[in-house]
DNA sequence: ATAAGAATGATATGTTGTATCATGCGCTCC
DNA sequence: GGAGCGCATGATACAACATATCATTCTTAT
């Protein structure tokens, strides 16, 4: 991703906030941006460390995990549970449709890959869940995966 | 569930041990049935207390941790990831395919209902990952609903 | 300028999970 | 039946992930 790429998404991200009558300060820009540079999801560690690594000040995990509780909020980020780290939101650039996220996870380089599920397929789901007596609410999928490239390197 | 239930369940359990050359011991029966007993998904530690609740000796939550990886490697209990606890596995009694697990975990009473995913989903979502340049290898779906009692005393 | 509220810092602590070495227990082979 | 081997469990330490709470700083509106 480049610098205009970025900037072009950050400030997506920053009128995203105003709408709700949020701020996009420096801090959770800058926490942004390292997800959206970052190849693989980070932990909040991580990104407290990569915080430190590109600036002069340093940034505590507590604050890393207030920051990514408000970027969720937002739906600028989301939390992978299987692996207990962070991605930015593909879509923000995008129009921002809420649907469900769906997570390609490679196992072998981590990389997470968010594509758009069809609309086909969630009804089907959601039909499945009425027929036991459930409601769906909301969900994200995250299935374990390998990537092109790694399928490629290890054949 | 009935005694007799428990006991048919984990016998079974012990035949599928048995014949990947492992053994369901005494203490990793129990685990198993403090989970077939549960209602709701358990904490590793909420396990290691609940087996001390219920017996004499206490059991260490590594203990717990050990036995957990074990029934999980025997397919006898998933783990749930976005609430971190663990279930149960629905299929053990039941010819015990291996397809993918879907859960539905209720926001509110926090209860987990295990479902057979029908082939068809499987396939979509399958297909729908070749096209991105992924292979599927294997997951779980975590869909976030509201149960059937619950809706009813929420309304 | 100031007060109110939002954002961040600092510190402590809770929860989840792994690493490692020691001990116990059951099995086989002689 | 005892020696030795391998698997299961215990005990201790610690790492990783996450939240609670109170203090401080920054923004913004009046």
């Amino acid at each position: 991703m480049n610098k205009q790429q970025l900037s072009r998404i950050t400030s997506e991200a920053k009128d995203i906030c105003a709408r709700s009558g949020a701020r996009l300060t420096e801090k959770r820009k800058r926490v942004l941006e390292l997800l959206l540079l970052s190849d693989t999801p980070l932990s909040a560690y991580e990104l407290s460390d990569a915080y430190g690594r590109g600036s002069e000040e340093s940034m505590p995990a507590m604050s890393v995990y207030r920051i990514l509780k408000f970027l969720e909020e937002e739906h600028l980020v989301h939390k992978l549970n299987s692996a207990n780290k962070y991605v930015a939101c593909a879509q923000i650039a995008r129009g921002h449709a809420h649907q469900i996220p769906q997570f390609l996870i490679c196992g072998k380089c981590q990389s997470a890959k968010e594509i758009a599920i069809p609309k086909s397929i969630v009804d089907d789901l959601g039909k499945l869940v009425g027929q036991v007596g459930y409601t769906l609410m909301n969900s994200q999928l995250e299935l374990q995966c390998l990537c092109d490239n790694c399928s490629m390197s290890a054949s």
